[in-house]
DNA sequence: GCATGAATGTTTAAGCTTGAAATACTTTCG
DNA sequence: CGAAAGTATTTCAAGCTTAAACATTCATGC
C-alpha cells in the first residue's frame, strides 16, 4: 500500500504525485469556472443543474432519485434541491412509481430535453475550444493514461455498468 | 481559436476534448472526495480551509486578504468567511496594516503552523496513495502534457509569478 | 482642501454540498 | 397479524461559493 520504503526515490515520487495532482486540480478548476460562466451568462443556469439534465437526458424513461445521485456521485440531499428547482423552471418533471409510493422517477419535460440539446452542443464546443492546444494524439495519450488512475469507484469491483458520463452519447 | 473546420475529423477530435473533460473532472472529483472525508475524519477540518492554510503557509509574512483570494483564485467574499471560522479555531490572525486602514494581512498563528504542517504530511502521503497506480515515468509524462493545458491564467500573459499551488516548498 | 474615482474588505442573497436525522413507505419473518 | 428491519426521499444545520451591493479608506488632480 504504497509505504513509506526506505529507497531513495521515495520522497521524488510522491513529490511528484503531488505535483500532478496539483496541476490536475488546477486545470479542473480552471475549466469548471470558465463552463460555470459560460452556462450561466448564455444559459442562465448553473453547472450542476447542467450535469444532473445531462444525466436525465441519458435516460429517457427518467431515473428514481437515489439512482440519479449514485449517477452523479453526489449525496442524496443534495439532488433533492437542485432537482426541485429544476421542476420550477420546468425543465423536469416528478412521477410517480406505480407500487411503491416512496420512490418517485424524474425525468426531462419535453422542453427541458430540447434546452439541453442546445446547452450540450454549446458546452462540447466550449470543451473543444479550452482543450484546443492538445493535439489529438495528445488527447488520446492523456485518455489512456488517465485509465490507470482511480476514475471509478475504487474500493467496488462489482458496479454493474458504470455509463459514459456526460453528455456523451 | 479551434474553428469548426470542415476537416472530417473535427467531430471525433472534440468528441475526446470532451472524453478527456470528463474523465479529467470524474478523477479529480473522486480525489476531492477522498482527500475532503479524510481531512474530516483525521482533522476535524475541510478542503477549503486546508487550502487557505497551505497558502498561507508559504508566506510567513502573511498576505492581504486579496492576495490570498488571487492565489486560491476563488471570490473575495469567499475568503472572508473561511479565514472567520480560522480564526476563532485560532489558526489564523488578522493583523492591521500600518499606514492604510483598509487592508488587513492574515498569518498563521504558531498553532496554526504546527497543525498545517501535521496536515499537509497526511495529505502528501494521502495523495501519494491515491496515485501510486501511476509509475514515476507516467507521473512525469503526465505533468509533461499538462503544461500543453490552460492551467494558468488564460487571456493575461503578464502575472509576475504564479507560484506553485499548494503546500510544495 | 476637496471632489472624484480606485482599491480593499465585508455583507448579502441565492444556490450548492455534505452528513445526519427525520419521515414515510415496504418487506421480512416470527 | 405485527414488530423489526430495510428502502426511498426529504429536511436540516453547517459550511462553501459566487456575483453584486455596500462601506471605508486611499490616491489623484485640480
Amino acid at each position: 500500500m504504497s509505504e513509506q520504503a526506505t529507497t531513495p526515490n521515495r520522497h521524488l515520487t510522491s513529490k511528484e504525485h503531488l505535483r500532478l495532482w496539483l496541476r490536475l486540480l488546477r486545470t479542473t478548476r480552471r475549466v469548471e469556472a470558465d463552463l460555470r460562466e459560460r452556462l450561466r451568462l448564455q444559459f442562465n443556469t448553473t453547472l450542476p443543474r447542467f450535469d444532473v439534465m445531462a444525466a436525465l437526458s441519458r435516460h429517457p424513461d427518467g431515473l428514481k432519485m437515489n439512482e440519479l445521485s449514485q449517477q452523479l456521485k453526489v449525496s442524496n440531499g443534495n439532488v433533492t434541491g437542485i432537482i426541485s428547482r429544476l421542476v420550477e423552471d420546468g425543465w423536469v418533471e416528478r412521477i410517480a412509481i406505480e407500487g411503491d409510493r416512496r420512490a418517485t422517477r424524474v425525468l426531462l419535460t419535453a422542453a427541458g430535453n430540447q434546452q439541453f440539446h442546445h446547452m450540450a452542443q454549446a458546452h462540447e464546443h466550449w470543451v473543444d475550444e479550452l482543450f484546443s492546444s492538445l493535439s489529438g494524439q495528445e488527447t488520446h495519450h492523456m485518455n489512456e493514461l488517465f485509465a490507470h488512475l482511480p476514475t471509478e469507484a475504487g474500493p467496488e469491483p462489482d458496479s454493474p455498468a458504470p455509463d459514459n458520463q456526460g453528455e456523451l452519447r
